[in-house]
DNA sequence: CTTGACCCTGGACCTTGGTCCAGGGCGCAG
DNA sequence: CTGCGCCCTGGACCAAGGTCCAGGGTCAAG
């Protein structure tokens, strides 16, 4: 039966403090108790709750949606937790596809780069809009009133 | 050589006029010329790079790391443009194995939780810090000064 | 009791990638 | 010349997920 304080609490998760009262204003995780002073209390359960949301963020869940799946446990709803969960199965394997693809055309463009040379030999260069010389591009471009009709 | 007004070039890369300004606050894409009133004045090159600039942000790159692709696009290092695609394609490669992981867990969860009867059964509840039971938690703790040693 | 480490609250600030608005100035067709 | 639609600027605002700060209270060791 380990109490906690909020500093040792965090430092068992590796998270900062301030991100533990973060979590509990977005109603993730309320500590057991508090002292008179109001000095919050966790037990094992925060601690493990809170892992648990580290590692439901680390596989691609939002805080909302943490917030969603801790709901439904509490409902103890199993029907609703896995679909839940099979939803954001298939979220995850969208975005893989999407990496992939994103994958496939980078490694092209990798491959078929010289490293050298002309810049025209490269297709990265290509890809990016190619042949424009010259042009002087002012970062800080105080545009005067009245110029010639193209500045 | 045409010349495109804002609204023409977001329109035919698909953008919103202010995205268009944004990325010019941002650094990214000057136009070409102003007239003397101030209106932006495009041309195909800007046009090209504006959707070179979607196209990577598709890719995965952020606006940041497109102005450095664009930066040294300036420069002609071809070089140093295809390090950087390469350093950007092992990220993605890092990611996408970051993703499988995550599937690979979620879909454990899903094809081990049957789905009903009790949340006892439920790995993806036991997941989540499994058995809590009571935790009032009211949201809108009043918590006043002088309560018993744990509230 | 004193001290240093810890904790409290409320609110401001940060980054990223935009989006929207007010208040006013152009461009061009009729 | 009028009017409609386009454009200008600067600045506010959004979501997410924190992070930090000021100003003050508390806990526990010595």
């Amino acid at each position: 039966m380990t109490s906690l304080g909020i500093g040792a609490l965090a430092k068992r998760a590796g998270v900062r403090i301030d991100t533990v009262r973060y979590y509990e204003r977005s109603g993730l995780l309320a500590p057991k108790s508090r002292l008179e002073s109001g000095y919050r209390r966790y037990g094992d359960e925060e601690l493990t709750r809170l892992r648990f949301i580290r590692r439901a963020q680390v596989l691609g869940f939002s805080l909302k949606e943490i917030g969603e799946l801790l709901a439904l446990s509490k409902a103890r709803d199993v029907a609703r937790v896995k679909r839940a969960t099979q939803t954001k199965l298939a979220d995850v394997e969208e975005r893989i596809a999407a990496l992939v693809r994103m994958r496939e055309a980078l490694s092209t463009l990798v491959n078929t780069c010289p490293g050298h040379g002309e810049p025209a030999d490269c297709p990265i260069l290509k890809a990016l809009g190619g042949e424009e010389s010259h042009a002087p591009a002012s970062t800080s471009g105080a545009h005067s009133r009245s110029g010639t009709r193209t500045v």
